[in-house]
DNA sequence: TATAATTCCTAGTGAAAAGATAGGTTATCT
DNA sequence: AGATAACCTATCTTTTCACTAGGAATTATA
């Protein structure tokens, strides 16, 4: 019951380039750079974004990324959904017919997932890019609470 | 963010075991009938829900498993738990502080995953075994849902 | 008391998914 | 022309999942 890296990654990404405009797209590199996460992987995040028309870009020089539509239009949800597909605890409430059981999932547990599933879309869908900017901002004011000279790791979600 | 067999096959199994009682308990064999599950899967999925006090065991001939606790006092989310790990969509909310990151988790993500976490557990740990057995007799009382004929495959979850 | 039925314990294995790397092509700015 | 960047496809390594396997210990019962 893991978010993967694409997810985790996809949302870093989002948000740096939630931070840039038609007319100064952000580079992969750039992304690559301030977020730690491999170009060549970050790539191929990118391009399922752009697919779904959550990013666009600019190819050539001084080319990059930026966002498909407003950032309150985006969701954490939808990245997800992007990269890592439905978000479902069990195939048999991922919205697809076929994926259904010949008891019509009409099994014990089939509740725990279907509730489940709402809940966990709920929370996901609940959060847009703009909340987490406004999140980042609000950070940048509270400096003090980062834990000093502290031996953990670097944040990798 | 699937959850694995591990997590969906101890559940169906403890919903047989819920119908044991100490004086006659139900044998792995008889489980992995009903339910279609490997024995010698089943066993080990067996074991840390033996571990951690969910079910008993009586060893030898005649032997077999029953609820370690009231049906009513075991939940799904205790079931997946102990199977799986915790409840937690990325590892800086699954309880243990050591996982938090240098920053303490104060990125623009983590408060989408606390949250996530608690909607998760809420749902997970509102179902009790008990509740799953009555969900079956309910079932049993409408049969006529069943998809008839159906090319679908039995219920995997 | 032998035997069959059962849990218990540890290890191994095959396939798939996750998490990247790598090489090269195409487009665009300066 | 050259540098910079996106785009495309393939490959590779590691980890996890899902299961298999062999045998030891325990206990009812014939």
């Amino acid at each position: 019951m893991k978010i993967s890296t694409r997810g985790r990654y996809g949302i870093r990404a989002m948000v740096e380039i939630a931070k840039a405009t038609a007319s100064n797209p952000i580079a992969i590199r750039s992304i690559s750079d301030t977020q730690k996460i491999s170009e060549r992987y970050l790539e191929q995040l990118l391009a399922p974004l752009k697919r779904d028309g959550y990013v666009l870009s600019v190819r050539g020089a001084a080319g990059g990324y930026h966002l498909g539509k407003p950032a309150c239009k985006i969701t954490v949800g939808d990245i997800i959904r992007t990269l890592e597909g439905p978000i479902a605890p069990v195939d048999c409430v991922n919205g697809d017919e076929n994926q259904k059981c010949a008891f019509n999932c009409q099994c014990v547990t089939f509740k725990v997932w279907e509730k489940l599933k709402i809940a966990m879309e709920q929370i996901l869908d609940g959060f847009s890019l703009q909340d987490l900017l406004n999140e980042e901002t609000e950070f940048s004011t509270k400096e003090h609470l980062i834990i000093q000279s502290s031996q953990k790791p670097l944040c990798q979600n």
